[in-house]
DNA sequence: CGATGTCGTGTAAGCGCTTACACTGATCTC
DNA sequence: GAGATCAGTGTAAGCGCTTACACGACATCG
């Protein structure tokens, strides 16, 4: 195909190679790659010539054992399914690549043991620090952390009780505000869909804030179905045809996220349910599609993009050396589209 | 917090510090952790359990440097922001996990020099071979490949005449059976909105499948209005507004993508008209989305899981040394929805 | 003008791991 | 019962890179 490779005289070339085609050592061409204003200019063009003829890349695993750092901050999320995390990730990626590192990321699926593997790949893989969602995870899995002395930012929560740094929202209060609205609208049977709360604090928060709101208005706990199910549209539509299937159906059913509450709308259309007239629907992130579907839902404003952005921030700080992380508070706001109305008598 | 770590000892546990408190050698732990088999229950149990109280996990680097291989395919997709491509990658990574390798993402924003970048980096990390998306891509950046001699697999494609191997459908194909249905549904007059087409060849493969179906009717180029605009649903709604803004606007919009056919389906109900009342949409990849919004889009279908399921057994093989890979093609099906109307007159 | 810096470069010691090879006892074979 | 075989383990040589240190060549200075 090409001229330059008469067979495959060396599978991939090194450092060395480099150093020979220029006829400087090793430690000057990596000195070029690295710190280029220490190596004088007629040197440095010689080896970025060979560098370009040779098509040499560095081999990353031989750098990082020899310097002791990766440039790479591991992210590990709960999904990659929906668009739950990728527009806060995605901000976090352009923020890191601003500052010469690069991003790896992992997903656990929602599950604990999922996690803790990702975790020691990434590690193992050389990550500098990592982000992480939530602050449930096992002791063993801090220990670990810890022990290798990781830099950790959890993300999508905000908890400065907890000795890990976190940057995000209290979920508990977002969702709390969120339910003395549709209180206020005056329901009072309230269906709720969460994921399932234990070993995800995002979700018990919400769930959690959901009950203060109620207890704030003497409303009984009973007044509450509460159905939990792993985030997914047709899961939402499952839990919600499950909620209304009952002799007394609540008048509004809030959802854990956006996810569930879309999969709520349409089981709500195809039981000929209208929304908000016969029941409303509420949900929580304000991903893209909450306002794709029809009629537009109400839901919980997250600012995914500052989080994103934030975290990198906060992430690089912290390898430069400028002081730990202190964990930093956003602000959701109530973004009250069409999905919620008031209670029908 | 926890009672293990008095200060920090050792930062991070080394092979070495395993085998020295096990009391055996090093190249006894790298086989209790790689060929189990080939140590004596006994040793391999107090190796296990000193990896478990030091917390040790192998350093990725250090092993691919001494192994050659690192059991890590990288993939390097356009974008993560919608669901295009999040579907199929699922399924490759699932497949690639049953087989003990690990995926590597990586974006490159549709840009070619990113990917050139994104494919060194993912070298240098050692990924034993790549997954890239089309076939369009520069000389410079193949002879690299070669140069490296890492496997490379394209996907979303199928062109049997290249020289890498595919995996995917025939895009022109595809979307020329959809404007033959079009056409046979008594439209003329048709724009079409796609991703900008001169480095992408799944867009400019799907344009030119409209252009065979209109020459095959005999109408003539000029009925086609095309606006090339990169993949977003704001885009989507742009471009639709200019397609329609026209003394003598389509009565049918084709649309490269589902993300741009809900652009332009929102749009449309924006500007007040009725779908496919007054206009026809159509889409292509048939997303989750697709169905969701309203009227639900007429759309391809395209085996996003199979296609990432078969990518991943293909490069498996190449990797076990089972023979080079061969193009493979799926299929593609209409996904005739709602918002396909015959031609208003 | 010899002592002192400074600058650009080379030398070589690892970083943490895998693995070819060597070694040691058992077990087996005739 | 001596030699062959073999399973289980240790020894040590790298893998490709960074970087502390050494070194020579100048420029600078009192």
């Amino acid at each position: 195909m090409t001229a330059k490779a008469p067979q495959a005289p060396r599978p991939v070339p090194t450092l060395e190679d480099v150093a020979r085609l220029a006829g400087v050592s090793t430690a000057t061409v990596s000195r070029c790659l690295n710190t280029p204003d220490r190596v004088v200019k007629s040197t440095r063009d010689r080896v970025m010539s060979a560098v370009d003829q040779l098509g040499y890349a560095p081999n990353f695993g031989a750098r990082a054992l020899a310097a002791k750092r990766t440039n790479t901050i591991g992210a590990i999320i709960p999904t990659m399914e929906n668009a739950i995390f990728a527009r806060g990730l995605q901000a976090f990626q352009e923020e890191l690549g601003l500052h010469g590192m690069t991003l790896l990321v992992a997903s656990s699926s929602y599950s604990e043991d999922v996690e803790r593997e990702q975790i020691r790949t990434l590690c193992a893989r050389g990550a500098d620090a990592l982000l992480l969602i939530g602050h449930h995870r096992s002791q063993g899995t801090l220990d670990f952390l810890e022990a290798r002395s990781v830099p950790v930012l959890v993300a999508w929560v905000y908890d400065p009780d907890k000795p890990q740094p976190s940057i995000g929202f209290d979920n508990r209060a977002a969702m709390r505000e969120m339910a003395e609205l549709v209180i206020a609208k005056g329901h009072r049977r309230i269906g709720v869909i969460s994921a399932p709360c234990d070993s995800n604090d995002r979700a018990s928060e919400r769930v959690q804030g959901i009950r203060e709101a109620m207890a704030a208005h003497a409303l009984p706990a009973d007044a509450m179905a509460l159905h939990e199910t792993p985030y997914s549209i047709e899961n939402g539509a499952a839990a919600f045809r499950q909620v209304m299937d009952s002799p007394d159906p609540p008048t509004a059913v809030m959802c854990g996220n956006d996810v569930l509450a879309v999969g709520a709308l349409r089981a709500a259309r195809q039981m000929g349910l209208s929304v908000p007239g016969d029941v409303s629907i509420t949900g929580f992130d304000d991903i893209e599609l909450a306002q794709l579907v029809d009629p537009p839902l109400t839901t919980v404003h997250v600012p995914h993009r500052d989080m994103g952005r934030m975290a990198a921030r906060l992430l690089v700080q912290q390898l430069n050396g400028d002081g730990p992380m202190a964990s930093t508070r956003l602000d959701t706001y109530l973004c009250d589209r069409e999905t919620l109305g008031p209670a029908p008598r």
